[in-house]
DNA sequence: AAATTATCAGAACAAGTGTGCTATGTCAAT
DNA sequence: ATTGACATAGCACACTTGTTCTGATAATTT
């Protein structure tokens, strides 16, 4: 689709994604000059129109510095949102999706782009996507979006994703280890606990937050 | 240890924030000059040689926007996140804040920064903190973060955040105007409409999104 | 009240910066 | 050889933008 870019075009894309890495302001048409050690700012202009041209760029022409990059080149600029995979769905009937760190970087997720501070620094950090009314005790509605931290084994309190094999029911509820049981409490206090024995309980991730939108 | 801002100084470097949340380069003197409605570009100058004095930015005298932020400011705002005032807290028994626009560039409220999918690209996208359960059949609890677009009349259908004026209680509803009254769904569906006169009801702003951290 | 400091207003200047114009060079197709 | 598209060079103009100067006003101190 695009047509290759000429040596000066590449080195002039280059410099400017550089640029725009060591500062927080683009490039100007004379910075782009002396930089890629170009002899006239009318040869910047051109090839950055070619550039424009060809989608890798856009310009606004009435402001200094008004250059945007434009594609996966921009993705880079959001680096500090941490990207997480919104690895399947969670509903009333169907199995929770594997939380496989390992099979995050093969496959081609569904990614959102989120501020750091939803995911408190942590690593394993993956998504699902709610399905149907079922989790409403835990105040999450249709459509919403699960965060949920891969964990080993979760802590008393932590609201955990579990897996009721017996029920095939999958459900968002705070976690309480009571020797051989487990006691489930739902957000909503409204509701009541429920108590089942450890063994029929599968705990796929820690709940570390919701998101909404509408 | 850090010397209080005047209210221009506090109004500028909200803007400036702003400002290199919307776009991908820094606003030069003149862009915060329309932008703060200041009459002089010598007063920001003024201005920003204090902020600069105080550590809260730096500047490249030679550069044409050569505007740096520093600090905590600065990590969040260089990246596409929109920064979001937190204007206050809903609760069951307290008056909704007031959505006012002009407001937010003046006053120093905590801000949260959250990618532009949760806000939708919207203007005047305000945040307010919930307190208490009493809007749990929103699903929303104790701590989520409402986020809100300051509206000047909500369609049918939308959820909003209102303030019933006799009985002094705030809430988040589907709002749909049926002739002189208003109907107020509740997102769980499980919960019974109410129906109130329209006079009654005073609308803060439209829900666009909810965000829950644990 | 006088003096000092902080802040603001308006204008002008100078450097920064994007863009247009013309000329030159390259190279493949005719 | 001629043409024409593509690429480059050099320069100048106009707009953008940071800076400075002078003076005025408000707030604070002496």
């Amino acid at each position: 689709m695009k047509r290759p870019l000429s040596k000066r075009q590449q080195t002039m894309l280059n410099y400017i994604k550089d640029f725009m890495g060591k500062n927080i302001y683009p490039p100007t048409v004379r910075d782009i000059q002396t930089g890629c050690e170009i002899s006239s700012t009318s040869v910047v202009d051109y090839n950055l129109q070619i550039l424009q041209r060809e989608g890798y760029l856009q310009r606004r022409r009435e402001v200094s510095r008004g250059i945007e990059l434009l594609g996966e080149t921009a993705t880079s600029t959001l680096r500090n949102l941490v990207s997480i995979p919104v690895v399947g769905s969670i509903a009333a009937g169907e199995p929770l999706p594997l939380a496989n760190t390992e099979q995050w970087n093969d496959t081609d997720f569904d990614n959102v782009d989120l501020p750091p501070f939803l995911t408190k620094g942590k690593e394993n950090v993956f998504a699902l996507r709610v399905k149907g009314e079922s989790m409403v005790d835990a105040l999450v509605g249709d459509g919403d979006l699960v965060l949920l931290e891969s964990i080993e084994q979760p802590q008393n309190g932590d609201m955990v994703a579990a897996w009721l094999k017996d029920r095939e029911e999958a459900t968002l509820k705070h976690f309480y280890l009571e020797g051989d049981k487990v006691k489930l409490v739902p957000a909503n206090s409204y509701m009541q606990p429920i108590t089942v024995a450890a063994a029929n309980v599968s705990v796929r991730g820690r709940v570390v937050g919701v998101v909404r939108t509408m």
